[in-house]
RNA sequence: UCCUCAGUAGCUCAGUGGUAGAGCGGUCGACUGUUAAUCGAUUGGUCGCAAGUUCGAAUCUUGCCUGGGGAGCCA
């Protein structure tokens, strides 16, 4: 195998003689001989190769290489006597394996917007930003894992397809091998779901949470990391149909560890990638938001801020500012709302805990005063909610009668109550949207491009 | 789904009732160890789609489609 342009970047020696295989960024044409940069996807810098007009039929190959063409250059490593390079390649042969016709090759020698990119989003991953986007969402996710199995988590693969309608966070896609055109029916002509593949209605996953507290059950401390899906008709700048979420699940764990995790996971993730992606991220810093480094810093410097509910409430009252959906005790905290206490009032992220019960899931722990429950969410400047997670209500008898409360059809959570029966424990556990912290570590204000493939109302192209 | 803004050359946009424009890109040439090279010339259009008003529509009206921003829902 060769060397990735990175590594020769990095390590190549002068006067060694390597190859160099990429796509072309730029092509310089002076009179004697040509300047052609080549990156690969594996940095931001692409490499500079010369080619001399001596070389074998130079004309023709210089013709090819127009940007986007496919090319491998085998050429003396040495010194670049011009601004801007340590090394360049002396090519002493070149094979240009496809072209890319100028006339009708959509990437430029320019800016060009993200509105576009999505149009041609088999060729965006070759622009210096969603390269920089895609290496850094590479190494958050090493850093999860990592963060994880340092700790002695063990990573649970959750179905991506199930057929509990119980999950209760979102609207949800529907799985089937029927003609949908003409699916099987019974004598009163409702659909015959017993008749369908898993012989009831079965969705893609919303959350892999109850499977995970399975899990937790036997193994303490576990983590999912994959794909998720909502049927929302949801268009803004941080919501797809699929995404992709981490979520760890500690049994023997209360509130106060899940924030302690949550707040430690974050710190890890972007030291991580600050070691790992340094000249992303300066791009990112330099070219698409001035935040994005002094954030980073910020989280890894400094405690996260944590109030609750009640005490966000008041601040909120007392702020003096005119929001357009009026605070009271009870609200559930809209976008404008989060948006003043991270960024506004404390300038980094933020935990709220002990939300009123009603206004959250049935599997939330129910404090002490009986009227909130032991949730807690991380909001941070420009996202919102970033993390939301809870402690999980062990008790039974409480856990049947929220089920209860909240119209929830206990049958189908035979499974999940049994884990309350037999050797239930305190157990807490938290929910990242992966995209939104890509989103967030970036400073990429629209979520459909921290994501190779965006899955959105209406946009399922590539 | 709601509110709002937009859709004109390959890209980014100007043109707001009277002969469709600029910059970038592409092409050709000149020049130069160049680096988003530079300079000159040149190329390029179903003005989102459909209907309507008008002597005349890119421009005004209506409907639809698509995209951006915001909201809701959420991670």
């Amino acid at each position: 195998m060769t060397m990735r342009i990175k590594e020769i970047l990095k390590s190549a020696e002068i006067q060694s003689t390597i190859t160099v295989e990429g796509w072309v960024k730029t092509k310089r044409e002076l009179k004697a001989f040509s300047f052609i940069e080549i990156s690969d996807g594996s940095t931001m810098d692409g490499i500079q190769v010369i080619i001399d007009k001596d070389l074998a039929d130079y004309d023709n190959i210089i013709k090819q290489l127009n940007t986007g063409a496919s090319v491998s250059a085998e050429g003396l490593v040495v010194e670049s006597p011009g601004k801007g390079q340590r090394i360049e390649v002396q090519a002493s042969a070149v094979t240009v394996h496809g072209g890319a016709d100028p006339e009708t090759y959509p990437l430029q020698k320019k800016r060009h917007s993200f509105e576009f990119l999505r149009t041609i989003g088999h060729l965006r991953g070759k622009t210096n930003t969603l390269g920089a986007v895609m290496r850094v969402r590479n190494a958050c996710s090493t850093a999860i894992h990592q963060f994880f199995q340092e700790k002695g988590f063990l990573w649970a693969h959750t179905p991506i397809i199930t057929a509990s309608d119980c999950e209760g966070a979102g609207e949800m896609f529907a799985v089937t091998n029927f003609d949908i055109a003409n699916p099987k029916r019974s004598k009163d002509g409702t659909i015959d779901y017993a008749e369908d593949f898993f012989g009831r209605p079965a969705y893609l996953t919303v959350s892999g949470q109850l499977e995970a507290e399975v899990m937790a059950m036997s193994f303490k401390d576990v983590y999912t990391f994959g794909p998720t899906f909502r049927a929302e008709n949801s268009n803004t700048s941080r919501h797809l149909a699929e995404f992709w979420m981490v979520e760890p699940e500690m049994a023997f764990c209360d509130i106060i560890g899940d924030q302690d995790l949550a707040e430690e996971f974050l710190r890890y993730i972007f030291k991580y990638v600050l070691e790992t992606c340094p000249e992303d991220m300066e791009f990112f810093d330099k070219r698409i938001d001035k935040t994005v480094l002094g954030t980073a810093q910020n989280i890894i410097d400094n405690d996260f801020a944590r109030i609750t509910y009640t005490e966000a409430i008041a601040l909120l009252e007392k702020s003096n500012k005119t929001f357009e959906f009026p605070v009271e005790w009870g609200i559930d905290m809209q976008s404008e709302h989060e948006r003043y206490l991270a960024e506004e009032l404390f300038k980094k992220p933020l935990i709220v805990t002990n939300y009123p019960k009603d206004i959250k899931a049935f599997y939330m722990r129910l404090n002490n005063d009986e009227k909130t429950v032991a949730a807690m969410d991380v909001l941070v400047p420009k996202i919102g909610e970033l993390i939301g997670g809870s402690q999980r209500e062990e008790r039974l008898d409480i856990l049947e009668q929220r089920i209860k409360e909240m119209n929830i059809e206990a049958d189908d959570l035979w499974w999940y109550l049994d884990l309350r029966r037999f050797g239930t424990v305190p157990h807490a556990g938290f929910g990242l949207g992966f995209e939104r912290l890509v989103q967030f570590m970036t400073g990429m204000a629209n979520i459909r491009d921290v994501i190779p493939f965006p899955r959105s109302p209406l946009n399922a192209e590539f």
